[in-house]
DNA sequence: CTGTCAAGTGGTATCGGTACCATGAACGTG
DNA sequence: CACGTTCATGGTACCGATACCACTTGACAG
């Protein structure tokens, strides 16, 4: 009876409201916004008109409290290459195309702000986590286990056993790939460029990929390792160093385009040839690897494509299907261009 | 007196549960995890004790149905260049520096999308919202004014007025000093090259910014501006057409890096020298600017501090400061580099 | 000894949706 | 025509934390 005028200075919109106005219960309203079909036609058309003309927007917190949120928290390092940020865009179309939303968390490569991060996403106890963290320290994940929450990895998928499912590549066989790849086009001595490990195994397994396929062709060429920030200015650095400490080295593999772009970039500044002077290659078909010239030599990884996929497999995982231990492979490609 | 042997398979954790086995009320609980200081000592002690055995997390849901939630909703375009990451990166870590999470949306360029990722955050009653859409359409507007939550827009900050504060630079200002800076050094053709502007405001003001510094120059030199995709491909393509209109064009300005970095490569692969054959210049030193060689000259903006920026002010406005109307300037600096 | 005050603690109501179950109407079937 | 079934809708009881107010206790001033 009061409820038209009211509205200049009254609170806010709630579900009832609008179910008063439209002359129904506030479960219809409900249902009209979030099953519509379980409600008839001009029922469902006076709600919604009402729902229009008020601009009501229903509170997912309190509808969270009975209903588990349609909430998908992520933790991701950061987002200093766009490979991440590919990643992050793939997550939030997937979320956005399920009516979920993303609650982000930036890492850093602590196990404290690891820790404290998943603290903070399980508190808005979420529908599932997606986890690409630096560390993955045990205290976090036996908090998860604790939560009972699912989790989907995005990771190396080589050896270990994810808690649930893990999305990603053997960066293990990439690396080798590119190290068979590189000496397959006759280059000798191959030099490889990797950022500072942490503990992330995506990192470490490029590393060890490159050492078994030295190995596997029987290169002998001492160290040729460096490890630099992640930085083009430290793929130009690693650069330096490399070729000071072997001069004779004949292509640098890096575990980023980053890196490799820098390390290009340095050559320019030399004057040296690409690849006739020294060859470059890179990790991850990041959108400059292409653009630059001479183009990058690299291994594609579909990193969009992964960040939908742990959605899609977490929302499957969230519907009961188990499959743990699994690991899904996105694949890779190396792309063979001039740098290399 | 059974709280203890069912844990194994009962269900979820309750601050009540910890109040029971603490000897204490739900309430005492709360007060011990959010305003220690209003319990005593070994109160506080014994239930921070029974909080890290049983590895209890309180439920944000629940607490923000009272409390309005620790979370602040944003949308951001789509996290094609760095810039933008390192906005996203600054404002995640004023959100954890404050205990706040970041509810994040990715827009695309059309107004539906913005409508939609509005609501969805609204849904949320967040504190705040910090906004840095392309649209920004009416409807959205008027959406956030209904909901009466305080909003930051990181946008241009002239000639509009804000809807309560905005963070950000001149534009404007920005581009006209570059086009001056360049008139300067004694460029006399200068080309400019834009992305699609799409309603956006940034975009089209470094555009008049740069139109107006053409004009006051009093340089007659015809039609040298472009569109293109915001890629480094699209400045690739940037450099050919306005070469091709014309061949005596002296430098490009590039509204954004990423074209700036295009144009030197497809420099490199014609083996034109920069600047002597013709300069460029970008816009938002992004990482690439100072690592491309030659390193290019552009426009520095904060971005990091401009996310941090603007979270600090939205929760001064939550907190009930006004500042409508109110427009953030955190400046810009030309870096003069070897490419113009 | 009484009154005032602060500190520490608890009881209760409440935030705004939605799961669950009940109800009544309309329809078809044997 | 009685009965089962489906469809549309409503009533009620929560979900779990916290704001609000009340209460107890001890310290201290007058």
């Amino acid at each position: 009876m009061s409820s038209r005028q009211n509205s200049p200075e009254r609170k806010k919109l709630r579900m009832r409201d609008i179910a008063a106005q439209a002359g129904v219960a506030p479960i219809t309203v409900s249902r009209a916004l979030s099953s519509p079909d379980k409600v008839s036609p001009e029922t469902l058309k006076k709600i919604l008109e009402v729902v229009q003309k008020e601009g009501f927007i229903p509170n997912n917190v309190a509808g969270s409290m009975r209903a588990t949120a349609k909430v998908i928290g992520t933790i991701v390092p950061p987002l200093i290459n766009s490979g991440i940020a590919d990643q992050v865009q793939g997550m939030s179309d997937a979320c956005a195309a399920h009516g979920y939303q993303l609650l982000l968390v930036q890492g850093d490569f602590s196990a404290e702000a690891e820790d404290k991060a998943i603290m903070a996403l399980l508190g808005w106890r979420p529908k599932g986590l997606i986890i690409q963290a630096f560390v993955q320290s045990k205290a976090a994940r036996k908090r998860i286990a604790t939560a009972g929450v699912p989790v989907v990895e995005i990771s190396e998928i080589r050896g270990r056993t994810p808690m649930n499912l893990a999305v990603g590549i053997s960066n293990f066989d990439a690396a080798y790939a590119m190290t068979q790849h590189l000496a397959g086009k006759g280059y000798k001595r191959i030099g490889f460029v990797s950022t500072p490990i942490h503990g992330n195994d995506r990192l470490r397994q490029r590393r060890v990929g490159y050492r078994k396929a030295i190995a596997d062709l029987g290169i002998d060429q001492g160290d040729l390792e460096v490890e630099v920030p992640i930085t083009s200015k430290g793929g130009a650095a690693a650069l330096s160093i490399l070729t000071e400490r072997d001069p004779s080295i004949e292509v640098i593999f890096c575990s980023s385009d980053l890196l490799a772009f820098g390390a290009v970039q340095e050559c320019r500044r030399r004057g040296w040839a690409i690849p006739d002077r020294i060859a470059i290659a890179g990790f991850g078909d990041m959108d400059l690897a292409s653009q630059t010239y001479p183009a990058i030599t690299t291994v594609r990884v579909d990193r969009y494509g992964m960040g939908r996929s742990a959605v899609d497999h977490l929302l499957s995982l969230a519907a009961g299907e188990t499959g743990s231990g699994k690991s899904v492979d996105v694949g890779f490609e190396i792309i063979d261009r001039e740098s290399a």
